[in-house]
DNA sequence: TCCATAACGAAACGTATCGTTTCGTTATGA
DNA sequence: TCATAACGAAACGATACGTTTCGTTATGGA
C-alpha cells in the first residue's frame, strides 16, 4: 500500500437543522492531529477534511479562515498553564514559563502555536485575531503576575506593557526558532532581567 | 481592464553557458516588489516568475525554496542599520532599535523579515536557514554592542546570549504583530531592561 | 402531523501554486 | 567547430483554495 490509513471516522450525517457537536469534534481532533504530524506545512483545509471524514463546506460554515480554527485547536487544550506563586516576580515569571514551555512541548499547542503565528503573516485578519483576540487571552495570566508585583512595590505599573512585551517577545523567539530546548537555562536570568528594578 | 500592468519586462535570452546576472537581478526585483505590494500572502514564486518575465526553471536553478531568495532579497537591501554609539549599552542599543525599525518601515525589508519567520514555520530547511545563517550575519552589530559593554564593565560575558535573546525577541514581538508604531515609546524602557545590571 | 428549515458529507467546480520536464534558442569557451 | 549550459515558454500532474450543487437527515414551530 501507498498511502497509510489513519483512524477511519464514521461519516456523520446531519442531526437536524443544527450543529453536529460530533463533527465540530471530529474536525477539531483532525486538526489537532494534523498539526501534531504534519505541523503549519501540512496543515490545509483540505487534509483536515478527509481526516475528519467532513465535508469542507462544514469546515467553512463554522471557522471563517484557518486562523480561527487554530484558535479554537489551541484553546480546546484545557490543560492551563499553571505555577506556584513565590511572591517574587522574577521566580514567578520563570516557574510559569517552564510550565508553559512544558505545554508546548508536551501537547500539539506548540505547533499550533507557531502556526497560528505564521498564518498571520499571511493573512490580516488572521492577524488581527491573533492581536485583539487569542494574545490578550493568553497573557491574563501573566498580567496577574505583573499585577500582583506592581501592588508589592516591585515594579512601576507604568512599565507593565514594556515588560509584558520583553517577555513575550523572549518566548516567542525560542518556539519560532524551535529553540525551546536550547533556551531553557536562560530562563531564570531572562526573567530576572524583566523584573530587574530599574535604577531612577 | 482588469489586471494593472505594471512594468513589463524585456525578454532576456541565455547569455551563453553562464548565469545572466541581468535575470538575477530582475527576479530579486521583481520578488523585493511583489513583497512590498502584496506580503508573504502573495508572494509565489508564479508571482515573482511572472513580474521578472522570467522563467520558473531559472528562479529553481538558483534558488532551491523560497526562504533562499527571501533571504537573498533581505540582504540585497544594502543600506545597513547605523546607529551612534553613546558608551552606554541602553542607549547604543535604542539607537539601534530605533534605526532598525525604521529600516523596516521604510523599504520592503520588514515584510521581508516577516515572510522569513513564516516560511520557517512553513519548512524545516527554510528555519535551519534562518537559525544558522541568516539570524547570526543580522545580529553581528548587536553583538559588537552588547561585547562594547562586557569589555567597559557593564554586563557579564555570560550573560549577553540571554540578553541578546530577549533583545531579538522584544523585536520579533513588534514585527510579527505589525505594530512597530505602537512599540516605538516602549524601546528606551525595554533597552535598559536589557542592559539592566543584576543585583549579585 | 406536516413541512420549512438548516446542517450533514460527497463530489465537482474553476483558479492558483507547487516543483518538474520538455523544448527551441542563445552564446560561451575549450 | 561544437559540447555545454543557461535562458524563457509552455505544459505537466498533484495539491489546495473557497464555493456550489445535490441528496439525505432530523429538528422544531405551525
Amino acid at each position: 500500500m501507498t498511502t497509510a490509513k489513519v483512524e477511519q471516522p464514521a461519516r456523520r450525517a446531519s442531526i437536524g437543522a443544527r450543529r453536529n457537536p460530533a463533527s465540530q469534534a471530529a474536525i477539531l481532533a483532525a486538526a489537532r492531529a494534523v498539526l501534531a504530524e504534519e505541523g503549519y506545512g501540512g496543515f490545509s483545509i483540505d487534509a483536515v477534511s478527509r481526516r475528519a471524514g467532513a465535508g469542507k463546506p462544514t469546515i467553512y460554515r463554522w471557522w471563517k479562515n484557518k486562523a480561527e480554527l487554530l484558535i479554537e485547536v489551541y484553546a480546546a487544550e484545557k490543560a492551563r498553564v499553571k505555577a506556584a506563586k513565590t511572591g517574587n516576580l522574577a521566580e514567578d515569571l520563570a516557574l510559569y514559563t517552564a510550565a508553559l514551555w512544558d505545554f508546548w512541548r508536551d501537547t500539539p499547542s506548540g505547533r499550533t502555536f507557531r502556526a497560528l503565528i505564521a498564518e498571520a503573516q499571511n493573512d490580516a485578519a488572521a492577524l488581527d485575531g491573533l492581536r485583539d483576540k487569542f494574545l490578550p487571552e493568553r497573557l491574563l495570566d501573566v498580567r496577574t503576575l505583573f499585577a500582583a508585583a506592581v501592588s508589592r512595590g516591585e515594579i512601576a505599573a507604568d512599565e507593565v506593557e514594556t515588560r509584558l512585551a520583553l517577555y513575550v517577545g523572549f518566548n516567542w523567539y525560542y518556539v519560532l526558532t524551535d529553540s525551546l530546548d536550547e533556551g531553557r537555562a536562560a530562563i531564570p536570568a531572562a526573567m530576572r532581567l524583566v523584573a530587574a528594578q530599574l535604577r531612577s
